[in-house]
This record gives structure tokens, sequence and C-alpha cells, in this order.
DNA sequence: TGTTAATATGTAGCTTGCAACATATTTTAC
DNA sequence: GTAAAATATGTTGCAAGCTACATATTAACA
């Protein structure tokens, strides 16, 4: 009955399964891998990053990024600012219990890469890196190619 | 503010973005991406496959089959029929529907796979996926000594 | 200056995915 | 032959992701 997988099968299972493994170690400070790595990079950047840096940092939409920004607010590891100066923006501060867990997040993330990878040469990582680059960029080709201003402008 | 992302991260967002084109083509035979990898899988085996085949084919909980098949089966795709000799299964086939679609649906599958890999030689694709499944290996692998029952078994 | 376009964010409704519960049926084992 | 374990599927409730629509604010431009 089994097949031989398509690779975007493949990388969706892949995908899944990493997300899952990350999700067994967060559980325990009360977050998802999704939040936690969203979390990590608030804390890097905190009080200089918007929603929409996120959005641009993982490729999701605004829709999504609110979603998961509201969970983290409510659980008290950030917390939202208006920008005066920009009514439209809110800087994204990490909170005190985001400052406390932040090391044990970063170790987790670290670990997970460490485990995808444990028999990994550098040479492959970059492989793997430069073969996952140009399969998002022959999906953006396509996309400009179907842009329905197309004879107008480049998208 | 953007930095060097994961390979989680990266994992993550180029099996976002297969989907998200996977789907553009899909939606005029209303189905999703999902939907029609799952739907053509039936197709190739009607009648003698199980969720269960589905489950292990895609690597997904029966809880998220279950939900694909109901949706599938509910727009009149395919059809589920219990087998009188193992009460536990049903069979699932493909409906008179599916069959009208399904050239379509394997000529988008083969298209996205071709647009995704299309500048990588054979060499670059079997790299690629001898990548992943290695990445699958070593989750798999710990995932095996965090096995609560391994002093007993090896799972 | 005032109108239009661009930008940032919010919200609703849907699919996909999961864990954790459940039931029914078959197999195993004693 | 019956009790226990394994198997297949169903259900619930949640997070994460999307599209499509909405609002508010700022920038561009005529």
């Amino acid at each position: 009955m089994a097949q031989e997988p398509f690779i975007g099968a493949m990388l969706k299972m892949t995908s899944r399964e990493i997300e899952q493994s990350m999700n067994a170690r967060v559980t325990e400070l009360g977050l998802t891998a999704a939040q936690s790595h969203i979390l990590h990079y608030i804390c890097m950047n905190s009080g200089s990053v918007h929603q929409r840096d996120v959005e641009r940092q993982f490729g999701l939409t605004h829709a999504t990024v609110s979603g998961i920004i509201d969970r983290l607010e409510s659980k008290g590891f950030i917390r939202r600012e208006r920008d005066p100066a920009d009514g439209r923006v809110s800087a994204l501060f990490a909170a005190e219990k985001a400052r406390e867990y932040e090391e044990k997040v970063h170790a987790f993330i670290l670990e997970s890469e460490a485990q995808l990878l444990k028999d990994f040469t550098p040479e492959q990582e970059a492989a793997l890196r430069g073969a996952l680059d140009r399969i998002l960029k022959n999906l953006d080709f396509d996309l400009q190619n179907n842009c329905p201003f197309k004879e107008a402008h480049p998208c």
C-alpha cells in the first residue's frame, strides 16, 4: 500500500514531526512550538519589533501572527504598546515572565536543531538550506507568473 | 530585524508555501491540497484501502484523517463501506465524481512537484530526499529514547 | 488641502493538525 | 471460553494556518 512519497508530502511530514518534537519539549513551559519561536524572536528584539516584522521573519500572514501574539499576551509573556508616533503599529515587548523563560526557550530551540541535524556535516546542512531556498524561489517565480497584473507590472 | 532562520523554521515555511501553491491550483476542483493528495491515494487503491492506510502513508493521526475523509465523503468524492468480515474497518471507495476528477488532480500534483524541483538535478533531488529521511530518523531515534518503557523493550 | 493609496492591525469562518478521551470489534492469552 | 490486550475508528476541544473582509492611520499626490 505504501507508495513513493512526493517531495511536497515528505517536506510536510518532516515539518510536522519537527513541530511535534518541539512541542513535547516546550509544553512544560506552557508554550507551543510556534509560540516559542516567536517569543524568542521578540525577546531578541524587545521593544523594536512589530507584528509586521514577525510576519516577515516567519513568512506568516498577519491573521496568524495576530492570533499567536494574542495567546502570548494573554498568558503574560509579552505586551503590546501603541506607538504614539504611528498609530498603526504596536511595539512588542518581552514581559518579565518571558525574560525568565528565555534561556530555556533558546536552549530547547538549539537542542531541537542539533537533534535534527545530529549526523549532518556542515556541507550537508548548507546543501539542505540551499535546496529549501531554491524551492522557495521556484514558488515565488511562478507566483509572479500567475499575477493577474503581470501585463502592467512585475508584481 | 531579519535573522538567520533555523532549519526547523525553514522547513516549515517551505512546507507551507508548497501547500499554498497547491491550494491555488486545486481550489477550482473544490478541493484543498491535503484533500487532493489523499483523494489521489484513495483513487489509486479504491476499495482496498482503509483510513489506517492513509494514516501510515501520510504520517497523520487517525483524528486528522477522519476529518479529511469526512469532508471528502460529504462532498461526494468518496464513500465508506463497512467490512462485514472485520467490523472495525471501513473500505474507502472513489466515487464517480472522484474518477472524473482524478486525471486533473494527478496532473496538478505532478505539476506542483515539477515546479518545486524545476532546477534540481536527479542527484540533488535524491540528496534532498535523503536529508529529509535522515531528519525523520533522527527524530524517531530520540523519541525512542524518551519512551517510558525503554527499560523493558525498545518500543 | 483633500483625495487616494498604502500600511498595520483586527475579526470571522474555515481546514488541518494534535492530544485525549471514547466505543466497538478482533486477537491473544490463560 | 472468557478476560485482557490490541486494533480501527469516532468525537471533542484546542492551536495554527489561511482567505476575505473590516477599520484606522499614515503617506503620496494632484
